[in-house]
DNA sequence: CACCAGGCCACAG
DNA sequence: CTGTGGCCTGGT
């Protein structure tokens, strides 16, 4: 028998999604850095709440957030097929589908976002998370989770702007905490900054976000997909010109990677892929290690 | 111990 | 305008 109030444990709900979803490679594949999978559960904060989610023969059973986050958050209430058959005549991408069909393009929070793909740069996963963690420990509303473990929100922008510099590089930032500290101090004095953004057309909204500190073309490419959910945006990494250049033969890996270079290779993706170039970007990236080793 | 990881910035030519 | 080093930190 067991004591302790019932009521404390959250009602499991469940949600059929009616298109493809690949829960695992949509959380894993490195578009998210706050999320992990305890069992078969996929545990996460976003906005402020703590959501569970497993996904069980097509049906996904979550806590903690409404069923119409669910669904805009994963990116369900869009026709997943219609991108995925844009890309039929490119061989390169039906391959990676047949892999990781059903991975989606997540709406991220755009602050939370911004700010994560600053930390990004030059790291790999297991560091940028740390330093979001501790970010999240130092500035987070904490949030105490049915399980009884505490966790923290994501740290608003006035929170955030809080910090001391020195405290922003305590969270093991490094170099890009004077980015972050600017960065987040330019955004908590202007709250209307995402509004404004997500009404810019794509190059010049590119253009606003790289006049913050510490963000360059690729972080700006990021934020334009991940949160603002401009999908022709098309981020071109070491790993994204190593596959470019092995499957289209564009740019030169061998080559130091230039601004020139990095415009050469994101105009032909934008070009070859469409409007949806995002979610290419994606598939391929996905299944990355698999370029690496010759696999395709 | 080098070298690199989902780059950006300051500075030289 | 284009190209080259250096950079915090942590893992091979």
């Amino acid at each position: 028998m067991k004591d302790g109030p019932s009521a404390a444990v959250p009602e499991v709900m469940v949600y059929e999604p009616v298109c493809p979803l690949n829960l695992d490679a949509t959380l894993s594949c490195g578009q998210l850095f706050r999320w992990k999978k305890r069992e078969d559960t996929w545990e996460g904060v976003a906005d402020s709440r703590f959501i569970t989610i497993r996904q069980d023969c097509g049906s996904l059973y979550y806590t903690g957030c409404s069923e119409a986050f669910l669904i805009s958050y994963l990116h369900l209430d869009c026709p997943h097929d219609a991108i995925v058959s844009g890309f039929s005549c490119d061989a390169h991408i039906m391959d990676a589908v047949r892999c990781t069909g059903g991975l989606r393009i997540v709406r991220q929070n755009p602050w939370e976002c911004l700010i994560s793909y600053i930390c990004a740069q030059n790291a790999n996963i297991p560091f940028i998370t740390r330093m979001i963690e501790n970010l999240c420990r130092a500035a987070g509303k904490p949030i105490t989770a049915p399980d009884g473990v505490v966790r923290y929100a994501f740290p608003t922008p006035e929170a955030l702007s809080t910090l001391t510099l020195e405290e922003i590089r305590g969270c093991t930032l490094g170099y890009r905490a004077p980015y972050v500290y600017k960065t987040a101090a330019a955004i908590a004095a202007d709250p209307a900054w995402a509004d404004r953004i997500r009404e810019m057309p794509f190059e010049e909204a590119r253009r606003a976000l790289m006049v913050y500190p510490g963000i360059g073309p690729k972080v700006a490419d990021c934020v334009l997909l991940f949160g603002f959910q401009k999908y022709e945006s098309f981020p071109v990494d070491t790993w994204m010109r190593m596959i470019m250049h092995r499957l289209y033969g564009i740019g030169d890996p061998e080559k130091s990677f230039t601004p020139a270079e990095y415009e050469r290779i994101r105009r032909f993706a934008q070009e070859h892929f469409g409007p949806y170039a995002g979610y290419a970007q994606e598939y391929l990236f996905a299944i990355r290690t698999s370029y690496a080793d010759g696999k395709f």
